[in-house]
DNA sequence: TTGTGTTGCGGAACCGGTTCCGCAACATTT
DNA sequence: AAATGTTGCGGAACCGGTTCCGCAACACAA
């Protein structure tokens, strides 16, 4: 099983081993010559090696990508969406986890560069100075997905928009004490962007609105909504920032024999699938993260095809009515 | 932001590129050589390039992950667990998606080969001949979760165990009629021995059992819990292969108006997160996917330090008795 | 026929490491 | 004091590709 190298070739071919290297890259060859290469090459199944090839042109077909987590809905089915688009393409992707630790993203930033990958694109959280210090230096394409900054190529999530969208639908069907359910600020788009889209939408029908935060835990949402469980009757509405703090909320409405949406309505965001298949159905945002992905592939391509891209690119959404959310009139 | 190479090392510090070399790589170099080399290479954050590393040395510090979804609990579970563990002992996790095609599992062990991974990691789903065969001419360690072969170190869920006991609980409880959702044979582990374990618990008892067959899609669930409605009453319990069908069934049936699990009872098994949080909670088997993948890394390092690893290892499984399934006694 | 251009190809250098070999300096044994 | 062993280090070859340069062969125009 020894490795058949581009030498072997030129001496079955009898030829140089820079004439094999320009057939292979498209260099001028005469019709004998390419003739036989093309023989000698199918028959040995010939493949170069990667390692020499990089190590010359400093570059690899590989696309770091740098999530967060690897277990969130949203991160799994980006990912999805980018393979795809990559596979198709002869591009490889590199997954790297950070564990939410924001540290470990600009680690990653250079690390990545280190090995050469050709562009990374960067399920972001947070932005920070060391984060574009790092992209500055590491002089590769980066392209961010669901945060955004004026300096970074980024595709983004239209949370204010949807949020606002779907909080004007509350407050049309009536809903004027609301709870909202939100994540700590430093993650931009979900702890800022939602929640100031709901506020407005709940502002401009001069709604009450209490807000409380949480985290990204489904376990952390259970006390959340047990503890909400007193408050029925004053409020018509929970409006939770995701899907999974959604599902701890309902969790602890049942748990205090709450239900949902009779007693109380509960909305998510993200639409993740389960949503549609809970008893009730969540009404919810659907953000396109698959879709997403695979774009953010295409543009990373584009990118390194030296096209231009604009800065920033919002993706669509979509409101899922369903059965959590009850219209009050 | 010119990489510093090996070469400048040498002429900083004074010496030849083979001391700097052997410096790296704990030869035998004298103290106030090294003591030069500490700080020049301090100074100059000197970093090998990893590509003429692998090209010398025909290895790279990647571990192959070949998994059949993106975006599924387990493999996302799994992966979190194998990334963990290889980070901290200094390897990287290469995934590469299958979408759940054979063939390409065939194919990207030989790609990752091609690549020099130092060992794989497999989510198998099915394992035929031509796997064996590539797995064999490849040469380098493969590790394989969830399925299991006799020529293949496996990491196996103990499915038909777990399924027995279970199944042996429901038996306990009162259930004697009972419908089985499972999927199709070609998964061995999860449409097999899944099932053949209830079937041995039911058997015992003496049970009426029914079977269905469906695929791992939620949505392919809800239809066949849409007709389990009608039979409320003759069956007393529903035993789904995996969690997620067990959310399609309770969600066919919630949409019919039956009550779970005062009218029928619902089982799961997995353990995904969610099945606690639901409501009803899910009775369901938890499997540990993320201690799984953070042990599987563990043998695959054990492997490639030559170490002996045993070719089977069944990993632990643990019942979660919740509130889906009614005890009748 | 001579001059100019084009095309095909081989040789050699290079990418940035590792490793083998041999030599010199010094330490140890007899 | 001579013989032997050990240690530290430099030089050169090698891993498997790509690319630059220059030469020869041939076609075509003047």
């Amino acid at each position: 099983m020894k490795q058949v190298t581009i030498k072997d070739i030129a001496e079955l071919a009898g030829v140089a081993k820079s004439t094999v290297s320009r057939y292979l890259n498209g260099g001028s060859v005469g019709k004998a010559t390419r003739e036989k290469l093309d023989r000698v090459i199918r028959d040995t199944n010939y493949e170069p090696n990667q390692f020499a090839q990089s190590l010359k042109s400093k570059q690899t077909k590989m696309i770091g990508v740098i999530v967060p987590r690897l277990d969130s809905y949203a991160a799994s089915r980006t990912m999805m969406g980018i393979d795809e688009q990559l596979t198709e393409r002869g591009y490889q992707m590199l997954v790297v986890n950070t564990a939410q630790q924001t540290e470990r993203e600009i680690e990653q930033l250079y690390n990545l560069a280190k090995q050469k990958v050709a562009g990374i694109i960067w399920l972001g959280t947070t932005v920070t100075e060391r984060h574009l210090e790092a992209i500055e230096a590491i002089q590769i394409p980066v392209l961010l997905i669901g945060q955004q900054h004026d300096n970074v190529h980024s595709l983004v999530y239209p949370d204010y928009d949807a949020a606002y969208a779907l909080g004007t639908r509350f407050t049309e069907w009536g809903h004027r004490n609301v709870v909202y359910v939100g994540v700590y600020e430093s993650d931009i788009a979900v702890g800022q962007a939602r929640r100031d889209g709901f506020l407005k939408a709940f502002q401009e029908s001069e709604s009450n609105v209490n807000i409380i935060q949480t985290t990204f835990k489904i376990e952390d949402a259970i006390p959340i909504g047990e503890q909400l469980a007193d408050e029925v009757g004053t409020i018509s509405l929970i409006v939770c920032a995701t899907d999974n703090i959604a599902l701890g909320v309902l969790k602890g409405l049942a748990n205090q024999g709450v239900s949902v949406p009779r007693d109380v309505s509960v909305s998510g965001f993200g639409g993740y699938d389960f949503t549609e298949v809970l008893h009730p159905s969540i009404t919810t945002v659907h953000l396109p993260y698959r879709r997403t992905g695979a774009k953010a592939a295409d543009m990373m391509l584009q990118l390194l095809h030296g096209e231009h891209v604009p800065m920033k690119t919002f993706t669509i959404f979509e409101l899922k009515v369903r059965e959590s959310v009850d219209k009050l009139n």
